[in-house]
RNA sequence: GUGAGUGUAGCUCAGUAGGUAGAGUACCGGAUUGUGAUUCCGGUUGUCAUGGGUUCAAGCCCCAUCACUCACCCCA
């Protein structure tokens, strides 16, 4: 293999048998995006450092040590996004958009430095969503309520809903020293990775995996005790709305969300599924961030899906259909015929609007050219050879029951037609 | 960043106690000078991840590097 230029790490190529799942995966979910009333936006891969610096939260892990930052021929110091919010809220302020309400998504690869794991990769894809200049909690409720008809349209029951409320700032401060003094009283009890949240970010004590730690967890002080009442009736509203809409969820009190931005409604959909690696989908509620990013002070809400998870998650429950991949297959021998074979297939085409139809090209047997046409999936194989040619007429054989019959050129297009209609003739 | 496991044909994997590499599948050809998926016959496919070491001899043992996988961390 000395030579072979691989993949940089952790970033892998999605062939062609996958990209037909994740293309059928993708049009569902634009489907009921656009459904809703939301519109794509499309932002650059590349952004200053500092946006992401002062959004993300400079203790993350993200901007600690995961992000993809270099600096170009300029000198400016640029990162290749983590995520897409940052990025979504900087273009809505830029291009103006933030003077009236939003409603808005986009796809694509985001880039983070971590050691690749399952359902984890350095470059892997993301469908955000966000919403601007509502205050909620409505449209938190509408957002849950979009992702649970996304897995509803994917036939996906094996995810369950994580909500939680993490207060106005100003309440998450107060409930903050309380819990920072209940841990310094437990301090013995911590371990490393807990020691080390303390200061830095305590809230993210409360997810911790560690069973000794989620035992302290549940004598902590309680965040929905410290929540402000707006907060408070926002969360209470939003409950309202999804018992009736009969979404099944579970109020989660340690449900924290990584991201310094998130405040109030914060939501997960989770699977046991895939192993450790089990956020499909998550989001929240984040007030100030358009302030500050040097906008004004706009309402936002907004959740993301990690498209490998959902897709291995379809695979490994096995929800992708097998896809049939091409209608006709069209063999040609002969010298004669094989100059026709194309004529034939766009003659074809320009009758048979969104006909699927391979003409073989190249060399091979008839025999072998059978073969790709059995292999190609398709239902009916066309056979031209000089004698045909000669007749002006065509072989069409049935692949699945093995039938062949003869028909003129002048009426193939009508036979195929009803063929592809499921009519019979 | 930390830890564990795995690297042999395009793919899935065997490979005995160290003795110079095998099966299935895929691919190509033939049985059928023009008919696939089934059957039968034949053929091709490898720097055994890479580099060193031990040995008369290494796919196998030792060391290093790289990659992949899983978990921790973190997050979608």
């Amino acid at each position: 293999m000395e030579g072979i230029i691989h993949s940089i790490r952790g970033m892998h190529d999605i062939v062609p048998e996958q990209t037909s799942h994740w293309q059928l995966v993708e049009t569902s979910l634009k489907n009921i995006l656009t459904c809703y009333g939301y519109q794509e936006i499309r932002f650059p891969i590349i952004e200053k450092t500092e946006l992401f610096s002062r959004s993300i939260g400079e203790g993350t892990d993200i901007i600690e040590k995961e992000m993809y930052t270099f600096v170009d021929r300029n000198g400016d110091n640029l990162t290749l996004r983590p995520e897409g919010t940052a990025s979504c809220i900087r273009a809505a302020i830029q291009n103006g958009l933030l003077g009236q309400t939003q409603r808005l998504w986009y796809i694509g690869s985001m880039f983070r430095h971590e050691r690749p794991q399952k359902a984890r990769y350095r470059q892997f894809h993301q469908l955000g969503v966000e919403a601007y200049g509502f205050s909620g909690p409505d449209i938190d409720a509408e957002m849950i309520l979009m992702t649970s008809r996304l897995w509803k349209e994917l036939r996906l029951k094996s995810l369950s809903l994580q909500i939680n409320s993490l207060g106005s700032i100003q309440s998450r401060l107060a409930y903050r020293e309380n819990l920072v003094s209940y841990f310094e009283s437990n301090k013995n009890a911590l371990d490393e990775d807990s020691r080390r949240r303390l200061y830095r970010n305590p809230l993210r004590i409360l997810d911790s995996k560690n069973p000794d730690i989620r035992i302290l967890n549940e004598a902590a002080p309680k965040l929905v005790d410290h929540l402000d009442e707006e907060s408070k009736l926002d969360f209470k509203v939003l409950c309202e709305i999804l018992d009736h809409a009969g979404i099944i969820y579970n109020i989660n009190p340690y449900l924290v969300r990584g991201l310094d931005y998130y405040g109030k409604t914060v939501f997960e959909w989770v699977t046991d599924h895939i192993g450790s690696q089990n956020t499909i989908c998550a989001g929240g509620r984040y007030n100030d961030l358009a302030e500050q990013l040097g906008g004004k002070a706009v309402t936002a809400m907004g959740f993301a899906i990690g498209l490998d998870r959902l897709m291995s998650l379809l695979d490994l429950i096995n929800l992708l259909p097998r896809i049939s991949k091409i209608d006709v297959y069209l063999v040609s021998v002969g010298d004669l015929a094989r100059r026709y074979s194309l004529y034939i297939a766009e003659n074809l085409r320009n009758q048979i609007p969104g006909l699927r139809l391979i003409t073989h090209c190249g060399s091979g047997s008839f025999k072998s050219q059978f073969k790709k046409a059995d292999r190609s999936g398709a239902r009916w194989t066309l056979i031209l050879g000089n004698d045909e040619v000669v007749q002006r007429v065509i072989g069409v054989k049935a692949m699945d029951i093995g039938e062949q019959e003869t028909i003129p050129w002048d009426a193939l297009t009508t036979y195929l037609i009803c063929k592809l209609s499921g009519k019979t003739k």
